[in-house]
DNA sequence: GGCCACTATGACAACGTTGTCCCCGAGCGG
DNA sequence: CCGCTCGGGGACAACGTTGTCATAGTGGCC
């Protein structure tokens, strides 16, 4: 700006004003300073403007597992969207399931001073974030609840979603359910498995632990466990996957074989429809939970603050087939 | 840090010479100012930091078109990786396809003075990244070529790949094989129209027009361009897709109908093995892609400047089975 | 002609840091 | 006792902006 200001022959803060269409600036000046700032390439640099006006940074802090999953990718996108139309950038980063990572991730993105936090918590322990909180700096948990702090938090209905898995799987005739989740200290993974237990109650078929496959997992696992459930003295023949990965597992593990075991999976994905039998899922929007996480932290930077919210995003089940099939 | 060093009783400059582990400090003030860091939650602004230093910003700005897209998150995430790898943050926008919005958003990472930029170019016109460039911001473009610039880039073999896909159609027995591309305005989509060419050629079954296809496709176009492909005197009986998305569009036009054409997809796409007939495809990485690219930024961080590079990465054709079917 | 209103512009401080330079006092050798 | 060194710490400017205030010139009106 200095030198455009030299080279236009004019003081710093007529640029300035040229730049920032304040008013008070004679056309013919005006002229000059964009020809320079044209030749000097000159670009305004938003950090010293953010630092001086001490405004927003018009920043947005995500911190998700995986950027890579397309159910988080979805979020993103949605994000994104509500992001752009208020005119903010996302900064965002995977925490890969580790909240040392989550934390660093969030705390960087508070000494660069975003407005506001989106954070899919990793672990359990938020107090990190208390003094930012107080600051300021808005925060909202989507997909798991933060684990001590109040704060804004979107969710879905995992409970009611494997109840009505079980429901449904129960209806068409099915004893043996059995349950492929995540690891237990996943949020998701555990209510999951609370609604498997309830939907089993309430179906009138008993929990057993035996039916239940707790991960992490991965092919090789999903692939074992599978083999256990089957090799049972009465074994499994309704199968309901935890989330898109392990669903995706199941159906490779699946693959070619004869009898397969009818499959309800958490989680929409695409092609689920266009696979022999197409799979039946809970679905739930992912941009709908992004959507949602975006416009309470917006709100909350329009100034509301009444008490923290919680909100949870129905799912709903989508009978393909797969889910069907008897065994 | 002001409010830090009045409560430590301190100069501003000795928080500074603690918040940045300088020496010369004696242990008991280092441990009164980090008792008054912790007491008021202070956070050292970054920002102010690198408008100081005059140094990096830690940041990497990544415009691609749709991080929605599974092809694009895996780009994304592998960019990630790398920046992290290297104490870099990443800021990321999705210009949908838009060259208005592509140029949007990379002036906008460069008034944030990211450190470089990764481009998925949606227009053919950079040339209002020279200043840029010219400033010593290190650009490189992937997936296709800047219109106007001369900058690095990382591209797949577009042509090579279809070219294997119509040979290995052909090799079938196809002689009558389509080409459903993207608009042929996108680098990609023409590249691809180019090699199909050139594969009919190579192959000795001529190229005609009346089989080919191009976008912009959604489902409906697909569904017509299908049926108009069938309904020909000599109708087609294979497909080249020119994407992930075409061929998603393709599956699902043909879903349920008994005499399906053969089928090679440029992108592979997660399930496609599942599929029934498995989907044949032209892979190649998006994590590859993304990393080629980041590696090259990085490269020019570090001070590399010899000229400009053109990488092109290879593909590879997957067989799976639709593309082997006979009509 | 004197005064006022108004336009166009500039000087300067400040945002939150850090780099440079300087100062004070203690310890030590001569 | 003097001078020197060295450890600890502070004052101040500067990064690139913008907000506040001041100022010079210009034209109009009584």
């Amino acid at each position: 700006m200095n030198d455009v200001a030299r080279l236009a022959g004019v003081s710093i803060k007529t640029v300035s004003r040229v730049v920032n269409d304040e008013p008070g600036v004679h056309p013919s000046t005006a002229e000059r300073v964009l020809a320079a700032i044209d030749q000097l390439g000159f670009r305004r640099n938003l950090s010293a403007r953010n630092l001086r006006r001490g405004s927003s940074t018009g920043t947005i802090g995500l911190v998700l597992e995986d950027v890579g999953n397309p159910f988080y990718s979805g979020v993103t996108r949605a994000v994104e969207e509500i992001a752009r139309l208020r005119g903010r950038q996302v900064i965002s980063g995977s925490s890969d399931e580790d909240p040392g990572r989550e934390r660093e991730l969030a705390l960087e993105f508070c000494s660069r001073r975003v407005d506001g936090l989106l954070i899919v918590p990793a672990g359990l322990q938020h107090s990190y974030l208390v003094p930012e909180m107080r600051a300021g700096t808005p925060v909202v948990f989507l997909d798991r609840p933060a684990g001590d702090v109040v704060a804004d938090t979107v969710l879905v209905d995992n409970i009611g979603g494997t109840v009505e898995a079980v429901t449904h799987l129960a209806a068409h005739g099915h004893r043996r359910i059995a349950f492929l989740g995540d690891a237990p200290d996943i949020f998701t993974a555990n209510e999951r498995l609370r609604g498997y237990r309830e939907g089993c109650v309430r179906a009138g078929i008993g929990y057993h632990e035996e039916l239940v496959a707790m991960g992490p997992h991965d092919q090789a696992t999903v692939v074992t466990a599978l083999q256990r459930l089957q090799s049972m003295r009465e074994p499994a023949t309704a199968i309901v996957a935890g989330n898109n990965r392990i669903t995706v597992h199941i159906l490779r593990s699946l693959a070619g074989v004869a009898e397969r075991p009818a499959l309800v999976g958490f989680d929409d994905f695409e092609l689920a429809d266009l696979l022999s039998p197409p799979v039946t899922v809970i679905a739930h929007d992912a941009s709908a939970l992004g959507k949602a996480a975006t416009d309470l932290l917006f709100a909350r930077l329009d100034g509301d603050n009444s008490p923290p919210r919680r909100v949870v995003l129905p799912v709903r089940l989508v009978p393909r087939g797969s889910g069907e099939v008897h065994a």
